[in-house]
DNA sequence: TTTAAATGCTACCTATCGGTGGTATTTTAA
DNA sequence: TTAAAATACCACCGATAGGTAGCATTTAAA
């Protein structure tokens, strides 16, 4: 019941930019020393979301990556899916492909709230929600 | 953002199992063949769960599986922890270890209330609260 | 008494996830 | 002009999750 740790990475490093405005550009290896996350698995991240649309590249020294679009416009489910395929194809938590309201599963009554608390965080929370103030960097 | 294959298989059976009180022992074979779960994984679930004292095999030709406590003291967060090893040791969604309202991630605020939904699931329900009609099995 | 049908157990196989190594390319400071 | 510092890319490695094979043991029906 948890986001994979590459999604959790993700969502570390652009909430780590987002709320540094003082800073534009970062390299790979300011966000890793900052970060704590591993160097290389870290640049195949980076490069990820920058395929995705949500951050560029501006290569060479003194290059890095900054965000591509307004930080409003990105929002949480945008990111896991990004760095996760299989992002939850099935909405129904024993992974049943056909499941609703009139053929449920065992759980179905039971997970309607969980779910719709969770895909309200996932799609409704942006970048721009964030506090800049006392977050936890490692 | 979902549960394991592994947990899956197993509440979906014990469930299967919850309601269907006009039998009281099910081979692994007839629970195969009904829920089309890859047999020799699911001879490795059963045998977990047996192992943690939710269910009870009887041995030999005849055999099979029959719960062995009360089904309304069986939890879907029992389950999940019979069968999952690290079954989510953290808190925190993006994974910290130490994540508090003191010194929060930059998702914590957001996380309060899905989490506590799916607390609410995971510690509320219990094998005894499912409907036994119109369940999907496969 | 034999044999079929069940669980118990161990070892292995395969795909995916998390992570590393190495090299090419780009850009700019020295 | 050169060298350092950055991204781009590809191939591989190790651990874990999901799944399979095979055989020993137990029990009861034939």
């Amino acid at each position: 019941m948890r986001l994979s740790k590459t999604s959790e990475y993700a969502i570390r490093v652009l909430s780590f930019m987002a709320t540094s405005p003082e800073r534009q550009v970062f390299s790979v290896m300011f966000i890793h020393q900052e970060l704590e996350i591993p160097y290389k698995y870290l640049t195949k991240i980076m490069r990820m979301l920058s395929q995705a649309g949500m951050v560029a590249a501006t290569q060479g020294r003194e290059g890095g990556f900054s965000f591509a679009k307004p930080l409003a416009s990105i929002k949480l489910t945008e990111i896991v899916a990004a760095v996760e395929k299989n992002a939850d194809e099935s909405p129904c938590i024993l992974g049943f492909r056909y499941c609703n309201d009139q053929k449920p599963c065992a759980l179905h009554p039971f997970w309607l709230k969980p779910k719709s608390a969770i895909d309200e965080m996932m799609l409704g929370v942006t970048l721009a929600d964030l506090d800049a103030k006392s977050i936890r960097k490692v």
